[in-house]
Parts: C-alpha cells; sequence; structure tokens
DNA sequence: TGTACATCAGTGAACGCGCGTTCACTGATGTAC
DNA sequence: TGTACATCAGTGAACGCGCGTTCACTGATGTAC
C-alpha cells in the first residue's frame, strides 16, 4: 500500500519541491517591485541563474504562474482579514467588522501591486481559473460571518422587505449564505465589501490626492471614520 | 495684430489637426480593444499607413498618449455624469443622485478599459500629469453639488459633530468645497462615491460572479437598489 | 550489491515576435523679399 | 507675381532591448531485476 506521499522522499522530489518554491518566491518579488505587468519568466530564471528553458520544467506558462501569484494574494490578504477579525471578541461585531477593515487596507498599503494584481484592473488576456474561486472568497466571508453570528444572536438590523427582482438578482449569494442572513442584510454586507474595497482602491489608486491630507495619520482617520460609518449601517455594535 | 488662431489657416496645419485627430482616435479604438497595457505607438501608425517614426511628429512619446487617452476617458465619463444628473429636476437630489450613479455605470459597462485605465490598477511606470487633475475632478463634483444644492434649500441632514482630527484629513475637499457643505455630509459623499465606484469595479472586474446573477436585468437592479440605499444614507429625497 | 534502463532537470540555441526611440535624409509646403 | 530660403511631414534604416516558447541534447538521479 503506497501511501500518497506528502513529504517528498527522493532527493529529485525535495530539490522540485525546493526551486519550485524559489520560483515562486522570486515571482512574488518581482511582482512586489514591478507589478503583474512586468513579471517574465525569463527575469525569473535570471534571478534563480537558471536558463530560461528551466524555468518550464517547473511551470507551464506564465499564466499558471500568474495563477499562482493571484490565488497567493488572495490566501494573504483573506487570512490577514480573518485574523484581523479574530483579534476580538466574537460578540463584538463592530471591532471584528473595523479589525477587517483594517487589516486590508493595511495589508493593500503594504502590497499595492499584489493588492491591484485582485482587485485593480484584470490582466489583459488572462483569464482566471476556478481555483481562485475559493480563495478570493474569504474576505467577503469575513464580512459574511459577522453577519450571521449578528443574526443568529438576535441583535441584527430588522429585515427590510424588498423588491422580489432585486431580491431574485443575490440569489447565488443568498445560496451560499444558507438563509442565515436576510437579504436585505446580504445588500447592506455587499454594500460594505464595495465601500472597503473602493476606500482603499480610491486611496491606493491615487484618487484622494487633493481631497483627503496624504499623511499617513491623516488617511488613517480618514479610513477610520468611514468604516465606523458603514458599520452603523450595517447595524453594528461594539462588546 | 495676430489674432490667437484657433482654427487652422494653412493647409499643413489643417492636415495637422486632421491627423492628430486620427491618431488619437486610432488610440482609442485600440485602447477599447485591447487595454491600456497593449497601447503602442507603432500598431497605431501601422493602421494610419504611417511608418512608426512618422508618428513622433505629433505625439512626443508614448506616456504623452496615455496622457490623452486618460483626460480623453475623464472628460468623457465626467460629461456623461454631468448630463445623467442634468436630465433631472435641480431640486430632484435622489433624481439626479441615481441618474448620475446609472450615467457612470452604463458608461464603464460599454467602455471596461477606459474604465479600468482610470479607476483600475495605474498603469506602470507611469506618473500623472497634472493636466488629469481637473478632469478626474467631473464626476466627484456632480455628486458634490448635488449636496451643496441640498445643503443651500436646507434640507440636508443635520451636520454630525466630527472628531478633530477627521475633520482635518478632509481639510483639502473642505477648502476645495468653500464651506457650502458640512463636513460630516462630505464624508458621506466621499463614502457615496467610494460606493459607486466599490460596486461598479466590482461588477466590472469579475467579483461578482457566483455573488449577483450574471443577467443584465439583475445586475441593473442590484445596482439600482444598492445605489439607493447610499442615497438614503446622504438623506436625498425624490422631488 | 551491481547493472541496465527509464526518468527527468537543466543546457544552449533558435524561432518569431514586438516594442520605443533616434537619426540623416527627401521633398513638399509656407514665408519674406 | 516670382524667387530664395526656411520650415516641417514623412521615410527608411537602425539601435538595443525584451519577451514566451520549443527542441534536441547531456548528464545526473531513480528503479527494477
Amino acid at each position: 500500500m503506497s501511501v500518497a506521499h506528502a513529504a517528498p522522499r527522493t532527493a529529485r522530489e525535495r530539490a522540485r519541491v525546493e526551486i519550485t518554491g524559489e520560483i515562486l518566491s522570486t515571482a512574488r518579488q518581482h511582482l512586489a517591485r514591478d507589478g503583474a505587468a512586468a513579471l517574465s519568466l525569463r527575469a525569473i530564471a535570471r534571478d534563480l541563474g537558471m536558463v530560461s528553458s528551466a524555468v518550464y520544467r517547473y511551470v507551464p506558462n506564465r499564466d499558471a504562474l500568474l495563477t499562482m501569484l493571484i490565488i497567493d494574494a488572495y490566501e494573504t490578504i483573506g487570512s490577514t482579514a480573518e485574523r484581523a477579525a479574530a483579534n476580538c471578541d466574537r460578540s463584538d461585531y463592530l471591532g471584528r467588522f473595523l479589525s477587517c477593515c483594517r487589516g486590508v487596507r493595511d495589508w493593500a498599503l503594504a502590497n499595492p501591486h499584489e493588492y491591484a494584481l485582485i482587485y485593480g484592473s484584470p490582466v489583459p488576456g488572462y483569464a482566471a481559473p476556478a481555483e481562485t474561486i475559493a480563495p478570493a472568497a474569504r474576505v467577503p466571508i469575513v464580512l459574511l460571518s459577522i453577519l450571521a453570528d449578528q443574526t443568529a444572536d438576535g441583535s441584527a438590523l430588522p429585515a427590510a422587505l424588498l423588491d422580489p427582482g432585486v431580491e431574485q438578482s443575490i440569489a447565488p449569494l443568498r445560496e451560499f449564505a444558507g438563509g442565515q442572513v436576510s437579504g436585505d442584510l446580504l445588500l447592506r454586507g455587499l454594500a460594505s465589501w464595495a465601500t472597503l474595497l473602493g476606500t482603499v482602491s480610491l486611496e491606493l489608486f491615487g484618487h484622494l490626492q487633493n481631497v483627503v491630507v496624504e499623511a499617513p495619520a491623516e488617511r488613517a482617520a480618514f479610513f477610520d471614520h468611514q468604516m465606523r460609518q458603514v458599520a452603523i449601517g450595517l447595524g453594528l455594535v461594539g462588546s
């Protein structure tokens, strides 16, 4: 009975794992420094002291590498958001929400190219494969779970009646949420997600010039205030 | 006395104006078809039946062309938003707001690459010059003017007291607004701008897959509902 | 434990492509006398 | 009105660069007997 070997056994397998890792981390560095558009298999090979064709033993092509970076970015921002929210008491809905938002913004400011890769313009000619769906859902799931917990303990906003067409429009999300959250609240949650990403994108992509003072303290105060207002709209309270 | 000649007089000048226009419109077509990353002076020259170096008689370099396209995109989305808002009675604040939002979304759906150029990831290695500032302000100014009119006729929300740090953070915007709108309302206005662009970006960049039904009618109903909710948060009312 | 064969990582050259930008040159258009 | 000179649009070649991807080959590692 050959066990599915998680750990590599032979020297070859160990080397393969290690070099694949080096390729990925070099790619991450290039992404962080120059952005996704400048990502090049040849440049990565150069950095690793390999000949460019050797990279093809590990990565089928450039798009596959992009996919890995995209998944990577989603996973790290997702776990950042999860950890941030988990820093607060489970019943401190306001705290969890704000902490999650701050986590997303801080990560975005620290990793602008990664943020742009997943939330900015789509990479031309690249079609995101199905593997990116689950990682991409992590941040919205954090927001959603706050709303679900709040609904479960009865402190959620009373659900407003919705137009049937609107109710119908979020059918996929409703199915995913499994009836734990009212349609009204789901829509508010989506709005909060849009405002969060919209606010971060405006700041990161330079649209707050001449609008909000550029110093980090003011930018943070502005962001905090905006997210607090969003939280009020969600009916979130502190513990 | 030589008048500053707005209209070209000589054949050379007429040709120059015409060909410059052709270069620009070809560039616009390429942008619309392939996106900003694929924009190439050589490809434009090819399309116009010129040799690549000839383009340099009209455009100093690729970045200048990008700047023109960026300004162009800001101007067209700006005037779209202005016209949309102007379709409603001046005192129909809700109508003006919704119409403006729909105008922005419709334009974005019809011109995804143009939208991505101005509101998506910054183009790597490109620094936006000062000439883009005024055109970029047109959409937010439409939103702002609705708030100003509402304040002027006394129907604006009572201004909440703000934390001094927050008040300070939007000093540039306050100066621009010239005291016509309370800090509180300015912040709400910024939030509405962020939600508008965030919602459009989520849709356009593919983040509503598995969240909102993909059919145009449902997407429109969803967007409309979200913008209506935002309008409520702004204290806007219909006429 | 030793040998024969199969697998696979890495090489180096090549294909074919595209790009931005410069430069010396030509010939047509415009201007001043 | 006609001529001499200046301006400028467009040419064609070139520089120097980078990219993704394929392919036949080598030599090292792994495996089955």
